[in-house]
RNA sequence: UCACGAGUUUACAGAA
């Protein structure tokens, strides 16, 4: 039957379903039967053709050959109500599908999530969830997930979000780890520290597993609300809880201590990672030469700088664009150029935030021609400026009474519809 | 034979 199929499938995916069907009738005429396989080819294929109307008389000759529909066959069926919008159809036939002891795929659930959250449906994908829990209907944890997945990207949806995760968890479902961290993000994002916490504990206390990932966007969302108090709460509760930290891990406290300029913390981490048999990285290297060019102490920079390199480590673009960001900041455009120069040496190409640092560099020293320049410069190279770039400019000419000349940049900006923020 | 597609850390501007 398998070369059958093959032909058959090729048939339908060409248009040519009518010739599938032949072919499928001097199946059953001679010696070779038909499979639920060959039933499944034959129903996308008048799907495809929009021809679903004569779906039902090839159910019935399954029926009358005895064979039964699976997985694949219900997800046709459901995908040709989903992408038609019959949402009830839709639902019957998932329904349909697990009361005859079914598991629905991840074909199922995209299919079903898909139609759902149609754009500006969403309230309506979360009232069709509800309704199928009201209804004793079987929700399984996958159509949450998917439809949790949908309302994430859309805004102003967090609420819901929440709502919905809780539901999942009193329900003993697990969010996918995908979901939990997105979740987790987006809820630190907008603020929701105490949530995100809540969840992250909650899952936790069910017994559940929860990705390093998971923990690790925690982690970094309480640090980026500087709310190291809540982060560090956390990564104890990792530790007892036997969660194995990972260089990730610690990369985030670092840059969370860094940040608060809480130096000698930040050490300690690094001591504990490297005790814990983890190698800084490029991250761990770069968070520190940060935080040293914030603080103004360029050689202690310039330190993690021959540090990373006597480790083996090549720095890269975010090493040289912290380095050059730090020297435009203290004004001293030389050594700036300098390692502009090291890092084409290295093979590396100036990108737009170097440029954008550079402009930065000739703008605090009041010299504005230079900071046109590399505009020029990033314009010869066909480089898009930024946001950044423009507002940048605008500002440094407006600190040096050049009020016109930043009038017209932003003119320019308008006429080319770039969105300044 | 059916839909889509993956999550966590580091560099640049402005307002307070």
């Amino acid at each position: 039957a398998v070369p059958y199929n093959v032909l058959m499938d090729a048939l339908c995916k060409s248009g040519r379903v009518e010739e599938a069907f032949r072919l499928k009738g001097r199946m059953v005429d001679g010696t070779v039967r038909p499979t639920v396989v060959t039933f499944g080819i034959l129903i996308n294929g008048l799907a495809l053709s929009n021809r679903f109307a004569e779906v039902s008389a090839v159910l019935r000759e399954m029926e009358d050959l005895g064979i039964t529909p699976n997985e694949v066959i219900y997800n046709e069926l459901i995908g040709w109500h989903s992408r038609k919008g019959h949402c009830s159809e839709m639902l019957r036939l998932f329904d349909e599908m697990v009361s005859k002891g079914m598991k629905p795929t991840a074909v199922t659930y995209n299919l079903i999530s898909k139609a759902l959250c149609k754009e500006g449906e969403m309230e309506r994908a979360e009232k069709i969830l509800e309704e199928m829990l009201l209804s004793g209907m079987t929700v399984h944890c996958g159509l949450y997930n998917t439809v949790i997945a949908w309302l994430l990207q859309r805004p102003g949806t967090l609420d819901s979000v929440v709502r919905l995760t809780g539901e999942m968890l009193a329900r003993g479902m697990k969010p996918n780890g995908a979901l939990m961290t997105a979740c987790i993000r987006e809820l630190c994002k907008g603020g929701k520290h105490q949530e995100a916490t809540g969840i992250w504990f909650e899952v936790l206390a069910k017994g559940f597993h929860v990705d390093i990932a998971t923990s690790n966007a925690l982690i970094h969302g309480l640090c980026e609300g500087n709310n190291m108090k809540e982060a560090t709460k956390v990564l104890r509760a990792m530790v007892t809880q036997g969660i194995e930290l990972d260089s990730i891990t610690y990369n985030i406290m670092i840059q969370g201590c860094c940040k608060n300029r809480k130096m000698e913390e930040a050490i300690q981490l690094r001591d504990d990672m490297i005790r814990r048999g983890f190698k800084p990285d490029l991250f761990t290297f770069n968070t520190f030469l940060r935080a040293y060019c914030n603080l103004g102490k360029m050689e202690e920079a310039i330190n993690q700088l021959d540090q990373l390199k006597s480790e083996g480590l090549k720095p890269d673009i975010v090493t040289y664009g912290t380095i050059i960001d730090g020297y435009c900041k203290l004004k001293n455009i030389e050594k700036a150029n300098e390692y502009l120069t090291e890092l084409t040496e290295n093979g590396l190409k100036p990108n737009v935030v170097i440029y954008n640092a550079l402009i930065g560099g000739h703008g605090r020293k009041g010299n504005i021609s230079d900071a046109i320049g590399v505009l020029d410069t990033m314009k010869y190279k066909g480089m898009q400026p930024t946001p950044v770039t423009y507002t940048s400019l605008m500002h440094w000419m407006c600190y040096a009474g050049l009020v016109e000349e930043a009038r017209t940049i932003f003119l320019q900006c308008i006429e080319k519809k770039i969105q300044l923020g």
